[in-house]
DNA sequence: AACCAGGTACTAA
DNA sequence: TTAGTACATGGT
C-alpha cells in the first residue's frame, strides 16, 4: 500500500499532550525550539506544531501521510484509552492532567537502538549519545535553516566498530549496542513479517544486553504492542505505591499485576504512572 | 564527594 | 528463583 507523497498536513488530535509524549522518556529524537517540535525520522525531519486540536506537521521529504498518523497512534481511540483506565479507583487518583499522553509508534530499529542505550541511563545523556551515534555517519539533513543527522541505518552500524561506537559516551553499552546490532541483522528481524510480538519478545532477550525491560520498551514503543509494560524503577516504585503490592514483587509479578488490571490498556496505565511518579520527584528535588 | 539515571549480566546461595 | 554487585559516563 502506498499512498500520495507529501510535504505537509494536518491531524485532529484533541486534548493531546504533546509535551509529556515528545519528552517523557519514550522517544528521544525530539527537540523543542520556540513553540515548534522537530523529530529525525530516518532520512526526514517532521516539524509539529500543535495548536488544540490540531496538529501541523510539515516534512523535510516527501511522505505519506499515513506514516505519521500511525507515528501518533491517530487510529486509536483515546478518549476510550482513558475513560476506561480512569475508571479505576487507584489510578484515577493520580494526576488527571496526564490523560492526554498518547503512545507514539516509533520505527523499530530506531527504538531498539534507543532502549539498548537508555538503560541505567538518563534522558539527556540518552539523547546525546544517540546524536554522536548519527553524527558518524555525517548524513546531515537540512530543513528550515537547521542541520540535523539522519538516524544509522543498520547497514551503516554494522560497519561501525565498538571503539567507534564507544566514542559516542555509550559507556560499556557499547558491547551491548555492537552485539545487538548484529543479532539484529542474524535475525533478520527488521525485515520479517511472520513473527509476533510474543516470538519478537524472545528473540530480543536472547541478545546479549536486551534484559526484559528493554524488550518490552522496544515491543510497547516500536513494535506497537500495547497489553503489556515495560517496568522501570518508575513504573515499579508507582504501582508499589498505588495498588499496594508488595515491594518485593519481581518483574515478571508487577507486570502480570498490571496486565490482569489493566488488560488490553496496561501500556497507557503505565505510561501515566510512569510520568504521574518520575514528575513527583522531579518536583522535588527542584 | 557520593549518588543517580526508563538495567543487564554474572555469580553465589 | 532470588539477592547482591560491577559496569561507563556525565550531571547534580
Amino acid at each position: 500500500m502506498t499512498g500520495k507523497l507529501i510535504t505537509t498536513g494536518q491531524i485532529f488530535i484533541p486534548n493531546f499532550n504533546i509535551e509529556l509524549t515528545l519528552y517523557g522518556g519514550q522517544a528521544f529524537n525530539w527537540i523543542k525550539i520556540d513553540n515548534k517540535h522537530f523529530g529525525v525520522f530516518q532520512d526526514k525531519v517532521i516539524k509539529v506544531i500543535y495548536e488544540d486540536p490540531i496538529l501541523y506537521w510539515y516534512s523535510s521529504k516527501p511522505i505519506e501521510e499515513h506514516i505519521i498518523l500511525e507515528y501518533f497512534d491517530y487510529f486509536t481511540d483515546y478518549h476510550d484509552i482513558y475513560r476506561n483506565i480512569l475508571q479505576d479507583k487507584s489510578l484515577s487518583k493520580l494526576q488527571h492532567t496526564y490523560s492526554g499522553i498518547r503512545i507514539l509508534k516509533q520505527d523499530l530499529w530506531q527504538a531498539i537502538v534507543s532502549f539498548v542505550i537508555s538503560q541505567n541511563n538518563n534522558i539527556p545523556k540518552i539523547k546525546t549519545s544517540l546524536e554522536k551515534l548519527a553524527k558518524l555517519n555525517n548524513r546531515i539533513i537540512k530543513f528550515e535553516n537547521q542541520s540535523f543527522y539522519a538516524f544509522p541505518t543498520i547497514e551503516e552500524l554494522l560497519k561501525k566498530s565498538e571503539q567507534e561506537l564507544q566514542a559516542c559516551s555509550l559507556g560499556y553499552r557499547s558491547k551491548y549496542l555492537y552485539s545487538v546490532t548484529q543479532s539484529v541483522a542474524q535475525t533478520k528481524l527488521l525485515h520479517r513479517t511472520d513473527i509476533n510480538a510474543k516470538t519478537l519478545r524472545q528473540y530480543l532477550l536472547d541478545m546479549h544486553g536486551i534484559g526484559e525491560k528493554v524488550a518490552d520498551c522496544i515491543l510497547v514503543y516500536g513494535y506497537g504492542v500495547r497489553n503489556i509494560a515495560p517496568i522501570d524503577i518508575w513504573v515499579r516504585r508507582g504501582a508499589i505505591e498505588t495498588f499496594n503490592i508488595s515491594p518485593k514483587s519481581s518483574y515478571k509479578q508487577i507486570q502480570h499485576y498490571l496486565v490482569s488490571r489493566f488488560g488490553e490498556y496496561t501500556a497507557y496505565a503505565a505510561q501515566v504512572i510512569f510520568e504521574s511518579f518520575r514528575l513527583k520527584l522531579k518536583q522535588k528535588t527542584t
